[in-house]
DNA sequence: TTGAAAGCGATACCAG
DNA sequence: CTGGTATCGCTTTCAA
């Protein structure tokens, strides 16, 4: 018959599933979607049928027939950090096209470095209203607690930029940290011609982000370049005001500074005292994020390289995690991958 | 159960155009599609209303109905050239989900360097079976112009890779060259430190891509190194024999050498070359595209940094590309933005 | 435990 | 020119 032609090229449906199995549409659908009530014998006949078609689902019609609507959430620390906002921002542009694709996305602001905020946000998770969670927060007992509970109700959790590692986790989407530190050395080792000493700038020691880093750029600088030397890092928690207050005595302490690693936020402070105090040029600085402040302070000269991890990216691929993950069908590792950026001037986008 | 609370916000349907417009379902498609045989007064009406209602098409509906299948052709050079085998790979291991998204691909491959081979291909093409066509070729008047008669056939056509600049281009899929090659020099301005040569290593002067990186190399080079003199370019065709062969010579010519930019493909040959003759540890290389080869390189210490650019990312966004351009509807500027990936040993993918 | 039938949002064919 | 209606692949009542 002529049907049989068709069903070589076109791939296999439901009814296709129907028909090869003798049952009706219903009973196909319970068996795909493991729905009970169904006898063993039945679901045999009909999963050799998926198999033998070898059967793809649709989830576009799917999702139509369902009319399912994804409601995912993002907590995110409450500053006006640049790189925190970048990824705000980003929630919102990609919210009309994420609307087109039937998700519907909402932020949860928590005070940063406040661990109990993040965890009455997460145990109010309803699962009726929400679908997946992201999280960009400190890694505590109790943060990674309140996440598990989250997912014991059967909500997908991924983590967003700082990586909150459990048993059973999600994913983690972004950058991996500690290579980022080694990579933020190897770029000074190689732009520092003299010898010298080298400050990390860090952010709270609640953020396993900048601890990564730090770790990662310590052991790189230990290991391949010797001519430098990582002295006692310091904690600037994000703040431009306060890393601005620092800035001095440092540079009193050290008389032979080369290079300052940025490992974490608040990099105003940094730019406003560099560029007032008119410290050497020789010093190579290097930072994190790339935004319109860093960016500035690219092209000018006052950075001599950024490690970034593109926003839109993150907000992406934290979506497509959630999405994915909520129906269980599996995704794309490369495609999830954040990679590493590092721009200097000369490879800065539009 | 409890009542439903977004009801309010649900999205305007083509029934709800239909309702408000009192025309009947037909009509509102017959509008939405542009189809000839309404009334400019019903027009107005349609039109009228889907504003009002701020209508947003359901793509995976129409899909549905439609039963649209894409169909795009790749053309790419026929070489044992790792990022174009790379592409390749990332073609076929992509089908499957692009399978699932409605669309299939398929990958043409010709004679490199041979323009006419495109422009019989790019003639060839049928509207009737392939719905966009995504090339990495050479810039030649021909092939441009082959590319025109595709586009006014009605088949959108993107540049991957290397640009074929038009009026009415669709897009390019790939990095900008001449910031690629201003990176690579302002690398090897800053990881060289004693005065001497840098040598290009070039491909062909008919490949747009490489004659970019060259010209943003010099520029870089010229402006802001001054210890640096960029020496006249060797064209090594892409060919790993050609340029194993071609390196004594260039040593022999250069006892000064203290960097190469190998700004197109042949790797293997710079690499064995390297490898087997023991050069200056001092020399610094930077060469283009992660391959496993170049990994390799830049992992021994052979390469000091890679300028490369994400093959899967290309497929995927050449893809959204002629998706997007096929249905007349936007894309998203930044997702598809080709990035300008910096390697160095300690940031190398997993 | 199973099936028939009514949609989801959009398209397309056939009448009128 | 315009409208009615079947259909796409899948889900979901409601009966049987």
């Amino acid at each position: 018959m002529e049907e049989q032609k068709l069903e070589v090229v076109n791939k296999p449906t439901v009814n296709d599933i129907a028909r090869v199995a003798g049952v009706s549409l219903a009973t196909v659908d319970r068996v795909l979607n493991r729905r009970p009530g169904v006898r063993a014998v039945t679901i045999q006949k009909v999963q050799k049928a998926i198999d033998e078609l070898g059967y793809i689902r649709d989830t576009a019609a799917a999702n139509l027939a369902r009319r399912r609507v994804y409601n995912f959430l993002f907590v995110l620390p409450d500053t006006d950090n640049e790189f925190v906002e970048a990824l705000s921002n980003q929630i919102a542009e990609q919210s009309r096209n994420q609307f087109i694709e039937r998700t519907r996305t909402s932020i949860q602001k928590v005070t940063p470095f406040e661990p109990q905020d993040i965890v009455e946000i997460l145990d109010a998770v309803d699962g009726r209203e929400v679908d997946g969670v992201a999280v960009f927060g400190p890694e505590t007992p109790s943060v990674r607690d309140a996440v598990k509970r989250v997912r014991d109700k059967g909500i997908p959790v991924v983590a967003m930029v700082s990586d909150l590692p459990s048993s059973d986790r999600d994913h983690f989407v972004g950058i991996d940290n500690v290579s980022a530190g080694r990579t933020a050395a190897h770029l000074m080792g190689r732009f520092v011609h003299q010898r010298g000493k080298v400050l990390v700038l860090t952010g709270s020691r609640l953020a396993r982000d900048h601890l990564e880093r730090r770790q990662g750029f310590d052991l790189v600088v230990a290991e391949d370049f010797p001519h430098l030397e990582v002295v006692a890092s310091v904690e600037g928690r994000d703040d431009p005001e306060l890393i601005y207050k620092m800035m001095p005595e440092i540079f009193d302490s050290y008389p032979d500074l080369v290079g300052i690693y940025s490992s974490a936020a608040g990099n105003a402070g940094l730019i406003q005292f560099l560029t007032e105090s008119k410290v050497s040029e020789e010093l190579v600085i290097i930072a994190h994020e790339l935004t319109p402040l860093s960016r500035e302070a690219l092209c000018m000269g006052t950075f001599d390289a950024l490690i970034s991890q593109d926003s839109g990216h993150i907000i992406r691929s934290a979506v497509r995690l959630l999405r994915a993950t909520s129906d269980g069908v599996p995704f794309n590792r490369a495609q999830e991958r954040i990679r590493i950026d590092i721009y200097l001037k000369e490879n800065l986008p539009p």
